[in-house]
DNA sequence: CGTCTATTTGAATGTACTCAAAAGCGGTGG
DNA sequence: CCACCGCTTTTGAGTACATTCAAATAGACG
């Protein structure tokens, strides 16, 4: 189970097999059942969280009600609400498991500690964000310019072992569109790719 | 001139007198003239970039020739294309200056350098990062559940001062709708305040 | 097999876009 | 100081893309 973990960390930075001890110590785990919670708007976020084995989803909910998926996660992604962990302030997302699912966690104030104790983590997590960053930043790119369908095909072909685990509406619900148009999209290219 | 830099550094970490002077050794400055490229796509991205002057844009142009703009920077923000720095490859955004601005930039190399010697930079970055990802996200959230006018009202209530120096079609295009549009949104917004 | 949830269909509506043209505004040179 | 030029913003008509709402169909699971 930490496997994976240390494995995803000694990709970005070296870490003596002392080190991996501590961490390995500081990290809990905690398994979660199929549509569980793991945050909801208004906890405090006190984890780092790394999905080990699963899927999960974040998401907002708007002043309609309106559920909108801003990540997915699956085994070896790092997931949180960062504003709240960050700011200590109230969760404003929510995070919830699609399958049965087990993370690794760290508390915050532990973590704080192992930055000290590991000055190799903040690299690590200067660049895990640095690179979540220039994946959203990516995204937010091809919300602007692209259509939904192209949208669509882009993450099939990205996401394609997240995709059998997801079900279409919360893809429609990532992709920004309604359950309906994305119905209609699949449609209209399964017609496409028939011509 | 570089006040406004350590001060910027200094409001997420401390730094002896000696890091000051380190780091201030390490920001070479450079002027733009109003509409001058700093970085323009294909180019190599070798320089984190503070703007301690100015106004700048950072925008990528899609395959019909539409120009997307991610991010206005003025006095006290880093900007860049983060991925073609992080990565060395060729640059997929474009970065230019509205107003005449004043950079201050350092080196990849020297900014590695400069981890090593003044440890709380790693700090400072995984900090800064980690609030650019939460603004993104925010950002994110907001064009997935609100509509173009309550964007508008968000932009100009929160970059008061951005505003003033940046052309209306410029923000249209950073609120993701086009110049058109947002005309048609401030004159109902008018007709509106005046009932 | 029945129930609950997810997906598909279709019609009516709405929001934003395209295109073309007019009006406004700022700076420059005569 | 005014006339002109280029760029920005506004206007309006027609169109495209996506949404809402309601209902039918399909799938999953006990």
């Amino acid at each position: 189970m930490y496997e994976i973990l240390i494995k995803n960390i000694r990709e970005l930075v070296p870490l003596a097999d002392s080190e991996v001890e501590l961490i390995c110590d500081a990290f809990k785990s905690r398994l979660l059942k199929k549509k569980e919670h793991l945050l909801q708007k208004g906890d405090p976020s006190n984890h780092m969280r790394f999905v080990s084995d699963g899927c999960m989803k974040v998401y907002s909910i708007d002043d309609d009600g309106q559920e909108h998926i801003l990540q997915f996660g699956i085994s070896g992604w790092w997931i949180n609400d960062l504003y709240a962990f960050l700011t200590k302030k109230p969760a404003t997302l929510f995070i919830q498991s699609i399958a049965e699912s087990t993370m690794l966690q760290i508390h915050r104030d532990r973590l704080n500690q192992l930055y000290d104790e590991v000055p190799m983590m903040d690299r690590f997590f200067r660049i895990k964000t640095q690179n979540g960053y220039v994946a959203l930043q990516e995204r937010t790119i091809h919300s602007m310019s692209q259509s939904a369908e192209q949208r669509y095909t882009q993450f099939i072909n990205r996401y394609r072992h997240m995709e059998q685990q997801i079900p279409q509406y919360m893809i429609a619900s990532y992709l920004g569109v309604t359950p309906e148009h994305l119905s209609a999209i699949r449609k209209k290219m399964s017609a496409q790719s028939l011509s």
